[in-house]
DNA sequence: GTATGTGAAACCGTTCACAGCA
DNA sequence: TGCTGTGAACGGTTTCACATAC
């Protein structure tokens, strides 16, 4: 069955909800209040649950553990991903920093740069390498996901050096779309679009 | 008339296609050619600058500079935004590191924290203020943005304060939803979100 | 001939409303 | 009684197909 993409960002936002729930002792929950907590439709969150499985008790709800349990499992949070950053610039070194505080899921094992200036550094828990490394280096760390955050006219490049290295799931940064076979699954982050969309309705709504 | 905010964020990407195509020197362009470079359908295209009027020529395609021109009159890219950034560790400084080599139409005018310590240093262009100076500068400087890089326990007091001081712009890039007013417009940027929809591929599709 | 602009059709995601079950 | 799970209705966006204009 053909899951709408929105619907899996959703599933995240409930269990980010019903993490909190459970830190605060809270063992069971219903559709309708988990709802307004995320500001969706009752219906919605059951209709996105039921792509998966019947999680819920009729008459009660959802117990939060268990179904916290279940989306992290859904959405293959239950293990521990390592990444590759390409980029150590301005962005590349935040997100380092970014991510080498936080307990989550994900983590940046190692970091590539054209630059020879920043070869070596350590950023974060991360040491900088150079790109030539990355066919040698993605599969000798078992990386599973690559960010590029390096500028538009080498992110192409950049992410068929990836794919090379077998690499199968990519978070471009850059604010150009690529092209990617298709066993490879791309994210695309771009607040520059947000940021357009953002001045749109501000000039048009006045 | 009701425009789709996913036809707006195409229409951004019209427009870096055809900048691209109007340095270059090319003169006039189908549909089907700009729909090929975006990869979108060509009625696509045709559908959402019909949102908008008629900017074309049939039998012929748009001239590539005064489809330029209007998309970016469209989307109100033709004048300087200014914004104030909230939050100046590693995600902010580095926002305000790489807006301030961007030629484009947003400028970040000062930044605020909480921390003591960062006050009164210079990051980019701007320097940072303390929270507290965000009502007196906000109108000020006449800024018509903020983004939010604060962690998600502050997100929502900051937007608050930001609204007080009369923006009805926000872009937050903290982890959770923000309640706001109606006549304040807010963009989510979450790169966690688009993180977990790769894994959620990687995981379901092997 | 060629490519736009646009009603109609197809498609997809969301919401409703209620049957089914604790 | 109360809340889940789900078929059906709804609403919105994308694509098709063709009349229209250069």
């Amino acid at each position: 069955m053909k899951i709408p993409a929105v619907a899996i960002s959703r599933l995240s936002v409930y269990a980010r909800h019903l993490s909190v729930l459970d830190t605060n002792g809270r063992e069971v929950i219903s559709s309708g209040h988990l709802a307004d907590l995320c500001g969706v439709n009752p219906a919605q969150i059951r209709k996105d649950l039921a792509y998966f499985g019947e999680f819920g008790v009729r008459g009660v709800g959802y117990y939060v553990k268990e179904l916290l349990f279940e989306i992290r499992k859904i959405l293959g949070a239950d293990k521990q991903w390592r990444l590759a950053l390409v980029g150590a610039g301005n962005l590349g070194s935040a997100l380092l920093r970014h991510m080498s505080r936080a307990d989550r899921g994900y983590r940046f094992i190692v970091a590539f740069d054209r630059n020879p200036k920043r070869i070596g550094e350590r950023i974060g828990e991360v040491e900088v390498k150079p790109l030539d490394a990355i066919d040698r280096l993605i599969e000798a760390l078992d990386i599973e996901i690559g960010a590029i955050a390096v500028g538009p006219e080498s992110a192409q490049e950049v992410c068929d050096r990836l794919i090379r290295a077998g690499i199968r799931g990519i978070l471009n940064f850059a604010p150009v779309q690529i092209q990617c076979p298709p066993h490879v699954s791309v994210e695309h982050v771009d607040f520059t679009l947000k940021l357009d969309r953002l001045c749109y309705r501000l000039t048009s709504e006045s």
